[in-house]
DNA sequence: AGCACGCCGACT
DNA sequence: GTCGGCGTGCTC
């Protein structure tokens, strides 16, 4: 006898809950668990897939997490429909799971970024406008004019366009296209990639870089899966090395793929043209500042695999690569690769657990790389190649340090006598200067000499730095601008407003009126905003056509200025005064970087570095031009603190608009921190920049043993603590700035 | 993140 | 009397 009660067919559903697949969906929204759907009869669906979901009252996009077979989905609304976009590789997943626990963000957040270019939407195509052949019935001068602009080739532009150039309105080339005469046809505007030759010859490599190469082969040949530092020298030709090992990657698999980042955006140009000349054809280049159809298009060749070879920014880590096989991190130590606001993440840290994820190789190339680089070779996680010749060299500067307590500047100078006698030494025997100022602008700070007050961005702590070439009081952190005024906002004090502190811009005067006839320029973010204006300033020195060079830290990244002779650090203590753990790590490479530039073949350079504490470790080490020593140095005082390298530390920020709710709420966070031995707890307190556009900041600073899982600490910390809307808390794992 | 719902000031 | 300000809370 057959028992038919439990067959669906004779449930009325009513009072059962119905059996289908329900997908587990991930949406872009500060939510820390994947949604649950419905997927409908006949929707084919797997994990990775792109949906359009209904939330609420609208539709959105997300990401399938996982189906459950047969699972009860009871009132779960329905999948909407499924996205013809590539799905999301199940590397990219596994990364995201872990760097949503790992940097302590919901899921959603990760996956946000993920997402940036997953669009349904076809790629752009533009009309290609040609002539056919057919000549029309009637000619007439307009007519012609249009013929005769698309007589030489098919012209890629708008029927609109077109009209414009041929200086007629866009009726007549309508008229011709419906008279057969043009016709139209479609090309797309973002064409993939080029494939990369991989057989064409690469430059001869010096001694240094063959043996740098041969050493990254046998670690390959070995099988070894460490990252790889490749520590070289300014100058001593990492980039040629770490293409020569990107090359051998792509060669043994031939849909192998490789991502090069690098710190900034500034900085993609120069290594995209060293691509190109390496391997005949344009990588593919991803960053902040490229158009919605561009990423889509970028988006798209990545997951299909047609992109063999990317170079971005810290966010291309999020690309859904089909088969990555390696990773470089160009100038590692770089502090640009973390990000500290909205998701914080360190994107080298990240890339290490990325390349795992899809058993890619990881090469970190610097020239003074960072100290958790270092003690990670010492511990044996990472390998090591060091390259010490630099490409024909005169060997490192000489290093001398000026005391600016015996040697001060005249008031509202920033000179001191020996710099001046140098530059005037080196330019009088025609040689190249650079002076290396961190620090934008006119004056970091305008002060009322009436009334003492000074001038700040509106609901915010910072100062307002003066810009005079533009006439403008710029707030650095939150770009608030305004025009200078004449009188004090606060006293009305006509005339009485005050720049105090050097910029660049106001060091270059003082270059000037010392060096009336020097030709000199001054290299900034505010004078080369762009590739193409900082490829200018490079390309002027390069020629010669400047004398004196006044930089910001923009020109310690890797821009070769080869016939520098003389550099001068005007402020080494700007940076060791912020008292922030990497303030003296961060001097030491800076001065190396800007140093290093220093010098030719036939003439050896000289850095003369002002200060008024030559007798810091940092200093007195570059000084000696004992890195080793400063490394060292370093080293035992972060062990003997307990600081990373040799712990680990987070931050818990809070940040509100009114200060008793947010005291109220970072009292009680206080109170509900999880209790753990080995972990200090410190805080509340008050950031250096305690109010941000009206917002009140507050923050705990956590450190823990290298062994003890602080990310799930931070988690459960987060989650014990009912947070009012009104107040906004983020967890920062591995922070830098907590000064 | 959006988008609704909800309570308090200046207007057709 | 409403229109609308943005604080609070929810979305499978």
């Amino acid at each position: 006898m057959v028992d038919l009660s439990n067959l669906s067919l004779f449930n009325d559903g009513a009072d059962t809950a119905s059996l289908a697949d329900r997908a587990r969906v991930v949406l872009p929204l500060p939510v820390a668990e994947p949604f649950d759907y419905a997927v409908p009869a006949g929707m084919v669906l797997g994990a990775g897939d792109h949906v359009m979901v209904p939330l609420g009252p609208r539709l959105v996009q997300g990401v399938v997490w996982g189906i459950e077979k047969s699972a009860a989905v009871g009132n779960l609304k329905p999948v909407e429909r499924r996205l013809d976009i590539a799905p999301l590789p199940d590397a990219s997943r596994r990364f995201f799971d872990w760097m949503s626990a790992y940097i302590c963000a919901p899921i959603g957040q990760v996956v946000r970024l993920g997402l940036r270019g997953a669009s349904p939407d076809p790629l752009p195509q533009t009309s290609v406008l040609h002539l056919t052949g057919r000549l029309p019935d009637r000619a007439s001068a307009a007519r012609t004019s249009v013929m005769g602009a698309l007589r030489e080739s098919p012209v890629k532009c708008s029927q609109a366009d077109l009209a414009k150039a041929a200086g007629c309105s866009p009726g007549v080339v309508r008229g011709l296209i419906d008279a057969g005469v043009i016709a139209v046809s479609f090309r797309p505007v973002f064409t993939p990639p080029e494939a990369p030759d991989l057989l064409r010859d690469g430059l001869s490599l010096r001694p240094a870089q063959r043996e740098a190469l041969d050493a990254i082969r046998a670690h390959a040949m070995e099988g070894g899966s460490e990252p790889l530092l490749i520590n070289g020298v300014t100058g001593s030709g990492k980039t040629e090395v770490f293409l020569e090992a990107l090359r051998d990657v792509l060669l043994c698999d031939e849909r192998a793929q490789v991502l090069i980042l690098v710190p900034e955006i500034a900085l993609t140009d120069a290594l995209l043209n060293r691509v190109t000349e390496r391997f005949g054809a344009a990588p593919l280049a991803w960053h902040s500042g490229i158009g919605p159809g561009a990423r889509r298009a970028a988006f798209q060749f990545v997951a299909d695999g047609r992109a063999r070879i990317v170079v971005g920014a810290r966010s291309a880590l999020f690309l859904p690569f089909a088969h990555l096989k390696a990773i470089v991190i160009d100038e590692e130590h770089d502090g640009s690769y973390k990000q500290d606001e909205g998701l914080c993440y360190h994107a080298r840290d990240l890339a290490v657990v990325r390349a795992k994820h899809c058993d890619a190789r990881l090469y970190l190339a610097s020239a003074t790389p960072s100290l958790e680089t270092i003690a990670n070779v010492r511990r044996g996680r990472y390998r090591e190649v060091v390259m010490s010749a630099r490409a024909g060299s005169a060997g490192m500067p000489e290093v001398s340090l000026i005391n600016l307590v015996q040697e001060p500047p005249e008031r509202d100078h920033w000179l001191s006598q020996p710099l001046v006698r140098a530059i005037c030494e080196n330019w009088a025997a025609g040689d190249q200067t650079l002076l290396y100022l961190n620090r934008r602008g006119y004056a970091p700070l305008v002060i009322c000499r009436a009334c003492g007050h000074r001038m700040k961005a509106p609901d915010s702590d910072s100062w307002l730095v003066e810009h005079r070439y533009s006439g403008m009081l710029i707030c650095h952190r939150t770009g608030f601008t305004m025009r200078k005024p004449k009188a004090c906002p606060k006293c009305q004090a006509e005339d009485k407003l005050h720049a105090v502190g050097p910029g660049v811009e106001r060091l270059h005067e003082e270059v000037r009126a010392r060096f009336p006839d020097a030709r000199t320029a001054i290299f900034s973010s505010d004078t080369a905003p762009d590739a193409e204006r900082v490829l200018h300033l490079v390309g002027a020195m390069e020629r010669r056509e400047i004398d004196i060079l006044i930089g910001t830290q923009i020109v310690a990244k890797g821009h070769n200025f080869p016939h520098l002779t003389l550099v001068g650090v005007v402020d080494a203590d700007l940076a060791l005064r912020g008292g922030d753990l990497r303030a003296a790590e961060r001097t030491a490479q800076v001065a190396i970087q800007v140093t290093g530039r220093a010098g030719r073949a036939d003439k050896p350079g000289r850095a003369l570095i002002q200060t008024s504490m030559p007798d810091h470790p940092a200093l007195a080490a570059l000084a000696r031009r004992d890195l080793a020593g400063f490394v060292e140095a370093e080293l035992a005082d972060r062990e003997a603190t307990g600081m990373p390298p040799f712990g680990r530390l987070a931050l818990f920020n809070f940040s509100g608009r009114q200060l008793p709710v947010l005291e109220e709420v970072t009292r009680l966070a206080g109170r509900v921190a999880p209790q753990a031995v080995r972990v200090e707890v410190l805080g509340p307190s008050d950031p250096h920049i305690a109010v941000l556009r009206g917002q009140w900041r507050k923050r705990f600073l956590v450190r823990a043993p290298l062994d003890f899982d602080l990310s799930a600490f931070m988690r459960d910390w987060r989650a014990a603590l009912k947070v009012p809307a009104s107040v906004r808390a983020g967890i920062d794992i591995d922070p830098y700035n907590f000064a």
